[in-house]
DNA sequence: TTAACGATTGAGCATACGTTCAATCGTTTT
DNA sequence: AAAACGATTGAACGTATGCTCAATCGTTAA
């Protein structure tokens, strides 16, 4: 197969320069990782949970219906990009969504979806 | 490890209701399989790159910097859920947004993300 | 009608992902 | 101090994902 196409973009530059920006922008890399990690039924549903009720990780298995090892696996890389924080209560870890921003991109999505 | 946790829920019934809608909920499957399109980095570009430009396999192929076989393959589940559309212009087909509410989602989360 | 060319498809492969199990950590309780 | 218990971690696993390569489809042009 040819590596290139005879045809060439549209518009070349504005193309190119948009999709430059967005590979160099480190916002890029932010929003995908956002989305994968709502790509998940597992995690999604911990962040739909959350935005109602604040819960422990054994809440949280049980609705999920997994582990509460599957549940402390998924919330690592919720705490990472700081969409979950927690406070300890006890023996009890309470978590609970970081701020409005992640409920307030599902909520979109969300309503968009339905239309 | 024990299977279920002493503790019980601060509001049973209340979480294992929205739990179980959610789970039943059509809406929500279709929610996180769109999160799981936009949660790649390639299909994200893509979605992006169609933001602005009705482009062909082989302009985003360039713009992404792999084969067009790989954009080719993305492509689909992206028209199966309907986020993309496409026309055909003799050899070439010409892909471009399905409608605005993919934009406006991503336009959403990026926007609450560099807050 | 056959050559050319953009797009699509399927096979094959390497990697990433999500789960469970078992062991360990932290805190509380006895 | 030791037992109890919720949470976390790491290993191991099966599966899903995303890419390239090669073959094929559809349309146009010679």
């Amino acid at each position: 197969m040819k590596e290139t196409c005879d045809i060439l973009y549209v518009d070349e530059k504005k193309v190119k320069a948009a999709a430059r920006q967005l590979a160099a922008n480190d916002n890029f890399i932010q929003l995908s990782e956002t989305f994968k990690l709502l790509g998940d039924q597992t995690r999604l549903k911990i962040i739909l949970a959350l935005k109602s009720e604040e819960l422990c990780v054994c809440d949280l298995a049980n609705l999920m219906g997994v582990s509460r090892s599957a549940i402390s696996h998924q919330l690592r890389p919720l705490k990472n990009l700081r969409l979950v924080k927690f406070r300890r209560e006890g023996k009890i870890i309470y978590y609970s969504l970081a701020d409005s921003h992640i409920a307030e991109i599902v909520d979109t999505a969300m309503t968009h979806l339905q239309e």
